[in-house]
DNA sequence: CAGGTGAACGCAAACGCTTGCGCATGAGAC
DNA sequence: GTCTCATGCGCAAGCGTTTGCGTTCACCTG
């Protein structure tokens, strides 16, 4: 392993030199740089991380934290800040933190801590306490999902993300709309999931549509979840004729306990979700469309702002979303038999 | 930022001591060991990853190589590695190589070199020269997917797999079968697609069943190329009878062509995939059932006992998979109507 | 009680890079 | 020809840990 030292020897000149030269620093003649970066380049000399960071205080490391890997959401939002940050010359540090253990964990052993030069959250519904530690690292901050005081924010509006969905379905004559939440697993929840309720909640009262208790189903996030939920919502005496799921992988659950009951989509209930997952389209799924790589990229975007600026500024953009109208919503029956 | 010398100030010791009971040295009486920990934990002292590692040579740090991470079957795979990992006290350094360009500077840079204390290569088909490259890094190699030297590798009998999905549909009575393939996009391609095509052209082979090749068609690894695909196969005069389709993301891309063009799965046309994606029971598709999670568990396994164990030897672990028959495969109608 | 032994700890030299400061050297000003 | 000044570079002091080796001291053995 071929250290500064010996590229300083081999080229005629002192370390010095060639950390300057290699840095872009100035103090170095435009001929020793070139010389010294074809040796660099020949000997296949790479500077040694630890070392570097030890004497800059500079890790050129990002640390993303996750509850998953494996939900497309995060994938494709974990995709669109890779790409940012290793442009940017960051690598990328992943951190889970998906079940209480390893999210208690994570927020008390803080392994980020001195290893990174700011940090991610992608999300994540922070607590008081966890912003809290975070803030503690004394690095930039960034967040998608919703807005934290000291945090550089990207998100979508939630509220009018579900006005859009359940605003759709009134127009088509639907009055027993019921809504299939995000709630669970608890500790983990978002925000999001709450400010879409109440939305849920408040179109239907804008709109003197009433609301029933037993229509506000909990569902985890999953397709095996919405699942479950379509089941009880389908066990009910009285039944909605619309729902609004709170993803579209609940939602592509609800179709498929629909479809096991043997009833169909949009005829005998309207289904509308929220993402546009990938695979929205290919079930033909009315959805409110979010671009999710673009908001990990955004992030990943302010905060390479952030730290090139040494601004602390926290910005907040707002995201575009609309409503994506396909197969799966319709007209209630009912209307159509009056 | 308190560092080790604070510490040791206020327990009334030499930083060397601290280092030592931080680290569970010998040489430090279990008194002071407790003292230093609990004054450690409330000073809210944390090591500096940097100057440990070049004290050290170690970064604790693994580089995980992934083409994309917004496949289900990456997402998956790095989660499954990232539990692994993180349990052994390692970090997860995430690199993603998914296009030509970004995995040609990926292989010249190496940005991961001297920043890592293993590399684990996720379903990547790696050229002589890039596998040579990582082997130049003098660290524990890890890869999924196929095998290499020099690499511990976990990997899944594609040629079985293949075997038992085809035959699936040979058994059914099926004798006009077209293949799908996962080829694109080009230089990324793993070995599996070609072990794949091979393993199915031989399966036919030895069945005695006819091959055609307009029946081959190319597809790229994606919902849409799937659809593409079977929108070109449709387009033929003769069409097949089922489909073997290179994945599940593809098969659900041909699915939902089926399904635009009018005609009915099973009944018209049966298809496999391979993977089991989560989405596949939804889609009631029936496929080759292969364990993703705990590939990139066992692969990150292998790389921990290798760090641990300073054993240079490379492993290999056979993993099991299965067919799982869902709705998406039937005699052909042609065989009923006889 | 001398000598030996081992446990517990401190000293100081790495680890490989960065950077403030100082020293030449040559060009230009007067 | 002296003085000034910018340019190009080397010196050496860090950056925060780790660890081999040496020291101290209490305790044990004979």
């Amino acid at each position: 392993m071929v250290g500064i030292e010996e590229v300083a020897r081999r080229a005629g000149v002192s370390p010095s030199t060639v950390s300057r030269a290699l840095r872009g620093r100035s103090g170095v003649s435009e001929r020793t740089r070139q010389r010294i970066a074809e040796l660099a380049d020949e000997l296949d000399y790479s500077i040694s991380r630890s070392a570097s960071g030890l004497a800059t205080g500079r890790t050129l490391c990002i640390g993303v934290v996750v509850p998953f890997v494996w939900r497309w959401f995060f994938g494709q939002i974990i995709g669109g800040a890779e790409q940012v940050l290793r442009a940017a010359g960051y690598d990328l540090m992943l951190y889970t933190a998906g079940d209480v253990e390893s999210r208690e964990r994570f927020f008390r052993e803080l392994p980020l801590r001195g290893r990174v030069d700011a940090v991610l959250v992608l999300s994540m519904d922070l607590t008081e306490r966890e912003a809290d530690r975070l803030r503690g690292l004394d690095v930039p901050l960034g967040l998608v999902g919703h807005e934290a005081e000291g945090f550089s924010s990207v998100h979508i509006d939630d509220r009018l993300g579900t006005r859009l969905a359940v605003q759709h379905l009134i127009n088509l004559g639907h009055r027993d709309i019921a809504m299939i939440q995000g709630l669970e697993p608890k500790p983990l929840g978002a925000v999001a999931p709450v400010v879409r309720r109440e939305a849920f909640l408040k179109t239907l009262h804008d709109n003197g549509v009433e609301q029933r208790p037993e229509w506000m189903v909990p569902g985890e996030f999953s397709i095996a979840g919405g699942e479950r939920a379509m089941d009880r919502l389908l066990a009910e005496s009285h039944q909605p004729t619309a729902v609004f799921a709170y993803a579209d992988e609940i939602a592509m659950g609800a179709l498929r306990s629909l479809r096991r009951h043997g009833r169909s989509t949009p005829e005998d209930m309207s289904i509308v979700g929220f993402d546009d997952h990938e695979m929205s389209e290919y079930v033909d799924l009315t959805t409110v469309a979010q671009p999710v790589r673009a908001q990990g990229a955004t992030a990943a975007q302010l905060l390479i702002d952030q730290l090139n600026s040494n601004s602390r500024a926290s910005t907040v953009v707002p995201i575009p979303i609309e409503l994506v109208v396909r197969g799966s919503t319709a007209p209630p029956r009912r209307s159509a038999e009056l």
